[in-house]
DNA sequence: ACAAATTACTTCGTGCCACGAACAATCACA
DNA sequence: TGTGATTGTTCGTGGCACGAAGTAATTTGT
């Protein structure tokens, strides 16, 4: 009889408290979570809609409609790419770019509540393992790196 | 400037990499993630939808519809509650039993697989550590105590 | 150079998910 | 016995995601 959790179970719990905090701080910035995704994302340079489909796990029909919306609030911008004339390129607006920093400050500072009652050794311990765990895991949220 | 990841980066990296994981169980037991999220709330024993709806952080009527689908594929059953006949209890179908501890067990698999790489005591303090931060969230999956 | 295969993106139809407002039935209690 | 709360549902709206099919532009093979 083990008293710790197991690894699975406090994987998926820990998910999904994630998961909330992200719904709730997208909703405070007015942002679905997919559009707080797809911003993330873009973060600063653009993207054509095929990369930006992969780094998102989602087939291109989809991320045609998520841009839609995201275009109609103002949040997002198709350009015309001068290499090829397929293709679009998807680019954050001043809005938008606002937007993404509102909700990336506020998330980063929720999550980080979330580690702040562990002792230091244990969280900078906890934090490093984490990283290797997601080391091959595409950058869905990129660290403040400006 | 620090070379490692931060921890809401890494957090948010592998929030998303197991709801891919999640979803992708999910898809292979015929299960939608919403209903896969049910089914691992319902376990064993049969609740109200009024308590599940807040175990799973969904309005009721949002509820509603989810129950009503899962019980046209035959995953769950809504009995009445004899102590208040306003109330519904929902309940697995051996049917939807099944598809649990089929999705359960795969999910734990490859979830014990994401850590594996982990030397053995990196691994356990990491998911000690997991148990202490997720020690107030909902278990939205237990373990198998059986 | 030119037909064929590939790539980039969109459209359309379908289904699921989630919300809030409004509603009926039942319960609790004072 | 009412009055107020609680339980669950319906309805309307909007977002999300998929796959099949279609259009336009680029690349490849010969």
């Amino acid at each position: 009889m083990k008293e710790t959790l197991g690894a699975a179970s406090g994987l998926v719990r820990l998910t999904f408290l994630v998961q909330n905090l992200y719904a709730e701080v997208g909703r405070g910035c007015d942002l679905t979570t997919a559009q707080a995704q797809m911003l993330c994302s873009l973060a600063d340079r653009s993207i054509g809609m095929a990369e930006l489909s992969s780094m998102l796990g989602l087939e291109r029909s989809s991320l045609t409609g998520l841009v839609d919306r995201a275009q109609q609030r103002g949040l997002v911008v198709r350009e015309d790419d001068p290499q090829d004339r397929r293709a679009v390129k998807v680019a954050l607006t001043p809005a938008g770019s606002a937007a993404l920093h509102r909700f990336h400050d506020e998330l980063t500072e929720r999550l980080d509540q979330l580690l702040q009652e562990l002792p230091a050794t244990e969280r900078d311990r906890f934090t490093k393992t984490l990283g290797r765990v997601v080391a091959d895991a595409p950058a869905v949220f990129a660290d403040a790196g400006s």
